[in-house]
Formats: structure tokens, sequence, C-alpha cells
DNA sequence: AAGCCAAACTAAAACGTTTCGGACAATCCG
DNA sequence: CGGATTGTCCGAAACGTTTTAGTTTGGCTT
């Protein structure tokens, strides 16, 4: 291959620009411009000739002098926290899903990263000072994150899956995590359940931590002693699998019902379960929330287990759809609860309990924090 | 608030450029730049001088401005096959987790994206023409997987998560998997199994259609007859979980051990098991795969199941440098086996097997494709 | 026929970097 | 002491868009 051809070859391999298309069309790059975005200052003829002939050259904008000409980059971040410490698990696929459905039909993109816990604030401040995106998905808030205190001082537009302090102030998905174990807890006590185990998850996230007061509450409003359920710690840290969990529950030969934090660990359970002489539905109740798992067939268990079921994609569309519109006009935060339905075991009968209580629609979104400490400011 | 301090508070929101610095200490814009930048044409006081303002003004050069200018991103693309239909697996997260962790080191960004699979050429297409990253994760290949043909065709940076036709010519990190389930079937014919269920992956994936091969020509080579080892099914789509395959594996009374292609069908079957009152390790013999799934605790297992463990998440950080190092200087593709090693559950004894065939390392990288078709060019 | 208006188009500036080619001193060498 | 060398710094062009503030053209009024 000699110089000549090898120059033709790069230069045919080099992608065309606008000013390509406009020299060859003898138009002006103004007009292509406006041709291709849509602007009513072209004529109908001139624009379909630039449409055609832009299809024809293969020509993209530039996504880079785009973003540094409009200022907006139509990225949404997603900062992983600890990549290495925290455990990408399989609800965050389902949650990702969904974003990537959503975020995908408005032509935005998902620009991930892993950053470890100590340089978190520091990758969020550098993504809002260089112009990476135009605003941020938050993943499982804690008490207290540092992460939405620093977003909202600096006005970053966000959204938030889950709730925390501060939440009247931000935009987030949620869905009503104390209301749900609340009535999970209601609806087994009014079937007799009067010592029941509560596999929470990991109880430093507020999701978690909500879920707990929800069962602290309903024993509260029951009149039932604390003691009615033991709470057996959470999935994480690893070796706190759904079988260990299962076994340690029940070693309490009293237990009559488990409660899971995810079918996940429902699932693992049965093994051990099934080890004990114990059947769910049966001879032991088993309840779980379903965050309906793509990968998981939690049908299997249909009409053993009593499910409080939750799309996480649907919340991961949401999610997409939220911060887009806010990155779009930023007016007021948009705040969404999540809808769930029970799906009840055959064991358990839903008119045994309080319709009034059950009932999710007639839910007041509460919300209430892990604790009272003041907040820093 | 009056209109000045309003403009005065927008004013100050304005990100800091590198034109502000400039100013700010009386020096030209290159000279910032190449302090920055770390070339040697700037002297050391200088340079620190310029570094200690920057820090102080929290100045980040604006992406989309370099990007645009040096023709570099720094973005890998990773888009996602038909969010919809495909089942974003807990599989994926842990190669997730390894990529974002590799990436960040080397401050790279995952740019991710889902895309309906009839779009799906485009979309790789449009990422290519716009700028918009430097290479591509590619994704549980297919056999005749127009993707690799596509980046191929048009030069493209990319590292395949496995094999397929053409592996010569392409990048990619991925494990032996014929070798692996070849080994697997001589251990368990080896320790007297001749009734074998194996629960496989989803077989329009090459790995799991490389998974099958290796157990044929296991049987092959040890002289049994094909019916030694049953296939049932993979665990797509849908419905097809760990608890009803291993069902359909002991419809047959004379099976003694099962292969699971994932160990999270085998924590799922493990309940069926229990039920069918065999137990791991004493009446039935379980070996599978060990991805590595941070999540589970396969950890429970050790001992009654034999595993082929590899890491997923190890695979992932090999792909993210793979990739990256290929955007750098594209020479020669590079080609990684990930290593794997077996843990024997105590029902099987290693001694038994043929040394030379079970030493992993001895191993010559095995590839075929799953069918001999000619491709279409 | 002059003036006006709308429709269709465009030149040039701007976005915020990096880099090329040079400029200007101070230092070194013979 | 003059010329070459070295160490620092800088002006201007370039990257590929969008947008502002027009200009041109032709038809329509009056």
């Amino acid at each position: 291959m000699n110089e000549t051809s090898r120059f033709r070859l790069a230069e045919s391999r080099r992608r065309v620009t606008i000013r390509d298309l406009a020299r060859d069309l003898d138009l002006s790059i103004t007009t292509i411009s406006r041709a291709l975005n849509g602007h009513d200052d072209v004529g109908e003829a001139t624009r379909t000739r630039v449409k055609d002939r832009a299809e024809e050259l293969g020509y993209r904008p530039n996504r880079n002098a785009q973003r540094l000409v409009t200022q907006r980059t139509n990225c949404l971040g997603w900062i992983q926290s600890a990549v290495d410490e925290k455990v990408l698990d399989p609800h965050f696929v389902e949650v990702m899903g969904g974003v990537l459905h959503t975020a995908r039909e408005k032509h935005y993109d998902i620009m991930m990263t892993g950053e470890a816990s100590e340089s978190q604030i520091l990758a969020y401040d550098r993504y809002v000072r260089d112009n990476s995106v135009d605003g941020f998905i938050v993943d499982l808030p804690r008490p207290g994150d540092p992460r939405i205190d620093f977003l909202l001082e600096h006005g970053a537009a966000f959204c938030v899956h889950g709730r925390t302090e501060r939440h009247e102030e931000f935009s987030w998905v949620d869905i009503d995590n104390a209301g749900i174990f609340y009535r999970l807890i209601h609806l087994l006590a009014a079937n007799g359940h009067r010592n029941i185990a509560f596999i929470n998850g990991d109880e430093r996230f507020t999701f978690a931590a909500q879920r707990r007061i929800g069962v602290r509450h309903a024993l509260r409003d029951l009149g039932l002693p604390p003691e009615s359920v033991t709470i057996h710690g959470s999935r994480h840290p690893m070796g706190l699998s759904g079988q260990n969990l299962t076994r340690a529950a029940l070693a309490d030969n009293n237990v009559t019902a488990i409660v899971y934090s995810s079918v996940l660990m429902a699932i693992e359970g049965q093994a051990t379960l099934s080890e004990l002489g114990r059947e769910a539905g049966r001879n032991i109740c088993v309840a779980t929330m379903d965050d309906q798992l793509h990968y998981l067939d939690a049908s299997q268990y249909e009409g053993r287990f009593t499910f409080a079921r939750s799309s996480l994609r649907e919340a991961g569309k949401l999610i997409a759809s939220t911060l887009m519109s806010l990155c779009e006009r930023p007016d007021e935060p948009i705040q969404t609860l999540v809808p769930y339905q029970f799906s009840l075991g055959d064991d358990l009968d839903m008119s045994k309990a309080d319709a009034a209580v059950m009932a999710p629609s007639d839910n007041v979104p509460s919300y209430e924090p892990a604790n009272n400490r003041s907040r820093l400011n």
C-alpha cells in the first residue's frame, strides 16, 4: 500500500462533519444545522434534501461539540458507591433495566462510574464542575447521607431512589417501606401469629431502617409486646446468607412465621426450611417483599408464600423520567411513591385483618427519620 | 433578593474556566493548560502556583471541550442488548463491578445504553460516528454475532466477554467453558457416575454452547454413550427455574449427579432436592460452575458441592484493562483466558481421575464453533 | 413604482479546551 | 563577545457544533 492510497483510506475513514455536508450540498453550515434540528426557518424542500443527504453520508453530529456549545450533555450520572466494598446486588440490575429503558426513549445515556467511598463526594463534585452529566441518580440513601446535602448545596439535578432526611426538598422515587411492613405484621398478627422472625435488609440504609420502623409501629398499634417479632440481622455483610439467617430464625421453635426483606433470601432459605422439616404455607408461614426480580421466578411459590409485590424495574423507569424532566425544567421536586400489591399465601386470610389498615391505597406516604438527631447545617 | 444580588449569585455560580484562571494568575491560557497537563516546558514554580490556584478555585477542565479537541473521550461504551427482553441478570452486575473498578483507576467512565435488539447495530453505529466513546464492551456473544462483524468492519476498539467465530481477529476475555465442563464430566465419570443430568445456560449464547460441546467431547473421549448425560434445557426463558429444572432432572430416578451451569440455579435447586429426599454430597452429587457472585454465599455448600470456580469480577477487570489499552494503542488483539480452580465436594475423589486430563494449567485454550455452517460475508 | 413583509438563507461569534510554532531572556560555549 | 542553546512562556488556530443577528429575494400592498 503506497502513501497515496493510505492517505485516501484515512481520508475516507474521516468522520463526515457538518462542514462536509454543507460543501456537498452547497449550503451554509447554519442551514444544515437548522434543517436537521427542525427549525422552521428552512424550506421543506431544502430540509428533506439535507436530511436525505445526511443519511446517505452517514452524518452524525459530534456529540462533544454539541455538548460544548449547548451546555447540555443528555447524560445521567450514576456513581456507584464503593465498588469494592459494596456489593452490586441483583436488585440493582433490575432498577438499571428500568432506567436504561426509559432513558433510551428520550435519547439519554447513562454515565456510570465506580468510586471508593472516601472519594464519593469528590466524584459528584467533579461531574458537576466538568460538565460530564446533566443530573444524577442517587442510590441506596443512608440516614444523613452526605451526597444529598452536597447535591442540594450545589443546586444539581438529581433523583434519589429512596428517601432520607430533607426528603421534602429533593426528588425521589420510593416505596412505602414502613407501610408495607406495618401491614405485613398486621396481617400476620390478625391470622394468629404471635412469634414472628423478621429477616431485614442492611439497616444502614434507610429502606431497611424504614421497614423496621414499620414493624415496630405495627406492634405498638396492635398492643403486642416487642418480642413478638425477632429481628435477625441483615443480609449483609457477607456470610449472613438466607440459609444462615433462616437457620438462626428457626432456632426458636415457637416461630410460626418468617418475614423476609427480599425474595432472594426467601428462596435461599427454602433449602434450610426443607432440611428442618418445615414447609412454607403448611407448618411455617413465609412472607416476603417481592421486587419482581426478572431473573428469579417467584411465581414458583405463589400460594405458598405471601408476597408484597412492587416492581423495581418500574421504579427504575420512574427514576429516569423524573430526572430527565428535572434536567429539562428544574422547578419543583418530583416525588413518586411506587404502588405495591399483596398476594396472599393460602395459609393467610385477608378478611381477618382490618380492611381499613390493609388497603395500600389509603396509605398516606409515611416517612420518618430513623432517629431524631438534629441535622448538621 | 434584588436583581443585582441575584445576578451576583448567578455570576459566582458560573463554573470557572481556564480563561478565568489565566486572568487570575496573569498567565496565558497555554501555560495553564500545559502546567496542569504536566508538560515539561513550564517552570516548577509556575506549575505549583497554577495547581494550587486551580485547586482553590475548584477549576475542572470542561470534559466536552477536552473531548472535542483531543478526539478522545475516556469513555467506554456498553450497549445493553434488548433491555426489555433480555434479562440483566446477577452475573452481569458482577462483571460490571470489575469493569467499574478498573476503569475508575485509569479515569475512564462507562457510557451505558439500553437498546432494543432490532436497533442494536444502529446504536453501535451512532456511537462510533458521533464520538461518544473510545471503545466498546461486548457482552454475551452469540454464534455469528452481527455486532462483532460490524465492529471489525468499522475498525472500532472493542473487547468481547466471551468468544465466537473470528475470535482470532478481536480482543476477548473468556474462560475455557468447553474445557471446564469436559473435566467436570471426566471427574464425575471417574468417580463412577454414569447417569448425569446437565442443566445448562441459555444455549443461544456461545458460553453455554461451548459447555455443551465440552460435555459431548468428554463422553466421546471416555467412550461413554451420549445418554450418560441428559441435558435439561437452559435457565432461560423464564419459568425454567432452578427448581423446575432440578425436578425435571430427577424425574429419572437413576440420576446420580447433577451438573449446574450456574451456582444460582444450584442454590435454587436445593429446596427441590430436599423435598425429594436428596441431600447434596450424600445421595446426589452436585457440581456447579461458581462465578463467585458476591451477593451469594456459595461457601455454605463447600464440601457438599463440587465447584469449578472462576471470578466474573476478575473477568470484568480484565475486560476493562484490555479495552483501555486497546484505546490507547490499538495494535494486536489482546486475548485472555481467566483461570479457574476446582473445589471438590467430599463425595468426589480427584485421584480417581486422570491427572493429565484434569490439570487446568495444561489446558490449550480450546474453542470451536457451535456448528460448522459457513459464515455469511 | 415604492415600500413592506415574510420566507429562506448565511456570516461570524461563541462554547472551552489543546497544541503548533514561535518569542524572549538568560546562560553557555568557543 | 557573538552566536548557539536552553528554559519559559505565549498568540493563534483548531476541534465541530449552535445561535445571534442579520441579508437577500420575491411577492404583495397601496
